[in-house]
RNA sequence: CGGGGCAUGGCGCAGUCUGGUAGCGCACCUGCUUUGGGAGCAGGGGGUCGUGGGUUCAAAUCCCGCUGCCCCGACCA
């Protein structure tokens, strides 16, 4: 491809309106234009990427034995009535309605649809077991869209669905989507990892993430130094604290004034009392609207997913307003303890075994030190309520974990029944006897992909490309081309052994100053450049730079074929 | 959804308080010079100032409505 004839319209500013920075060199290198909140054209630079990302994925899902194909992105009510989320889903679900006002929304993932095909398409066990998938535009109506193609509202997903008789069919295939997303990512060249999304405690339903590092990834997860483990932080377990390091009460109780102190460094400066014999008391919401409490030692952190799963908190986690916790509990938020508190309290394994401690005193500026439990304050219900942290003993008791940002990018999911069993898919069994199939689901982000892979590598300059996702793998980069015939000369002929080669190579024709050539060069990120000058070429010599490599090599120009055969055909 | 902010040429912004001929940088077009890291000079094109109403001799600017976009909304408790 020539420049000349493929528009590159390149920003030197970066936008206004873009925060993260996959999202700002995606807009300044051209690859994408937004149209709406959330809606974004794919320029032909950017396609290019978004089909790399593609025909690696559909080449490992063949590979795996899934079968393509594609469903329609408007679906009918009336199978996601079946299933009963047309209730279920919420605003998140675009729903719309044709000219006969029947109702339709657009399908942010398939899962009714495929159940109609298998129970229409499956009659017998002989079928089994079977993975359909497709790789297709969905729209969810996210609340806040944000960060460009990484959270859009309407994206391209692969979406996959197993139909198996029996668990260790269904644990079998979910095996084989695991390696094939294992495949996926290390030939996209990105640093990943798979970690397990599901503690188990949903009817025995398995699950895995699998996320990009990056450090402006949304998620947090946490893996093991010396194994395989890796889970998000939202699951991982804290380890259990030594109840024999519970020491015994030796000060009393006493009610100190705190001026001023609300924050948990705050009074453990005040009073020069460590931070991790402080605690913290957070009010939020159960399920009826009353208020419960959540307590955690001073330096510790929250774990909102957990507390969520309590029985007596509400789902998502809701914190109370400081108006309600002042009218309800007749105290202001910054002074708030579990001494003589009269709500329920749910209680940090790790604050749970704390001696002479310091917490609010449920009066304005002041708290109590000297607290123990059972003495002074009700302990409520002891429970793991906080995160796992880095440096914290691993759960599956092989040493410490690391802990890291990602962008989840993949999941895989073994679902079991539900949809089967609601929209009632059945195959017949050997012995002829109606058996409800189940399923398996797995899901990578394409698109997200994209945006993923620029967050993991680029540098101030622009995107560095791995060689698997580039839009094009080689650049040549000609100084001089209005001017100079030698230069032309040699830039075309080189120009013609690349395609010749089937090497995909873009040629910068523009007869640009080298300045602006390379500014934009390091922008959109092609991973292999040549530059030809008439410098060069009076010494038969060119010049190699591999994106994101800060030295130049000299490279013969007799030696290109060699250079194209070696460095560039390897795949 | 709640709170805040913004909307002026393709992009980034000034002008709005205090009403009086719409401006700057980048980009774009033409010419000359320049040519190894986003050049210089000269000339040029392009804007119903988001939208609908109102006030006024006069509105980008003041008033009211609407729309769109962006940011914040899990830990001072």
């Amino acid at each position: 491809m020539r420049l000349s004839r493929f528009p590159l319209t390149t920003l030197r500013e970066t936008p206004a309106d873009t925060e993260v920075v996959s999202h700002q060199l995606m807009v300044r290198a051209g690859m994408i234009r937004a149209l709406a909140s959330g809606l974004y054209t794919w320029m032909p630079l950017g396609l290019r990427v978004v089909r790399k990302v593609e025909s690696a994925v559909r080449e490992e899902m063949n590979r795996a034995g899934a079968l393509e194909l594609i469903m329609p992105a408007v679906q009918p009510a009336e199978l996601w009535m079946e299933s009963g989320r047309w209730e279920q889903y919420g605003p998140e679900l675009l729903r719309l309605q044709d000219r006969h006002q029947r109702e339709f929304c657009f399908g942010p993932t398939h899962e009714e649809v495929i159940t109609d095909i298998a129970r229409r398409e499956l009659q017998s066990y002989r079928q089994l077991p079977v993975n359909y998938y497709q790789i297709q535009t969905k729209f969810r109506d996210e609340i806040r869209p944000r960060f460009g193609v990484m959270r859009a509202r309407e994206f391209a997903m692969k979406d996959a669905y197993s139909f198996h008789m029996d668990a260790d069919s269904l644990a079998e295939t979910y095996e084989d989507m695991r390696l094939a997303y294992c495949r996926i990512f290390d030939r996209l060249g990105l640093e990943y990892r798979y970690v397990q999304a599901d503690s188990g405690a949903i009817g025995g339903a398995v699950s895995h993430e699998f996320h990009v590092l990056a450090d402006s990834g949304e998620d947090e997860i946490v893996y093991a130094e010396n194994s395989d483990y890796a889970a998000n932080v939202e699951q991982a377990p804290a380890p259990a604290p030594d109840i024999s390091q519970h020491p015994a009460p030796t000060e009393n109780l006493v009610h100190v004034d705190t001026p001023g102190q609300h924050s948990v460094e705050e009074v453990s400066a005040f009073l020069d009392v460590p931070l991790e014999r402080v605690v913290k008391t957070l009010i939020v919401h159960a399920p009826d609207n009353s208020l419960v409490a959540l307590i955690l030692r001073g330096d510790h952190h929250l774990n909102a997913v957990k507390a969520a799963r309590l029985e007596g908190v509400d789902a998502p986690l809701r914190f109370a307003d400081a108006e309600e916790i002042k009218e309800r509990l007749g105290c202001p938020v910054g002074s708030l303890g579990p001494v003589g508190l009269n709500i329920p309290c749910y209680v940090d394994a790790w604050a749970a075994v704390l001696s002479d401690f310091v917490c609010g005193g449920n009066t304005e500026g002041t708290h109590y030190t000297g607290v123990n439990w059972e003495r002074n304050a009700a302990l409520g219900t002891v429970c793991d309520l906080r995160n796992l942290e880095d440096g914290e003993p691993s759960p599956d008791g092989s040493g410490s974990v690391r802990s890291a940002r990602g962008v989840e990018v993949g999941h895989i999911f073994q679902l079991g029944d539900k949809y089967s069993q609601a929209m009632d898919c059945t195959v017949l069994d050997p012995d002829g006897n109606k058996k409800t199939v189940i399923m398996g689901c797995y899901g990578i982000g394409i698109t997200r992909i994209v945006a993923a892979a620029i967050e993991q590598n680029h540098d101030e300059h622009g995107i560095i490309w791995t060689d698997a996702m580039a839009p094009f793998r080689l650049l040549l980069c000609p100084i001089g081309f209005d001017r100079s015939d030698a230069v032309r000369d040699a830039t075309e002929d080189l120009y013609r052994q690349c395609t010749e080669s089937g090497i995909e190579v873009l040629l910068d024709d523009r007869g640009l100053r080298p300045g602006v050539m390379f500014a934009e060069a390091d922008l959109i990120g092609i991973p292999h450049r040549i530059v030809i000058s008439e410098r060069g070429l009076d010494e038969s010599q060119l010049e190699y730079q591999r994106r994101g490599s800060s030295e130049p090599e000299v490279l013969a120009l007799d030696q290109f074929p060699d250079f194209l055969r070696d460095r560039l055909t390897s795949d």
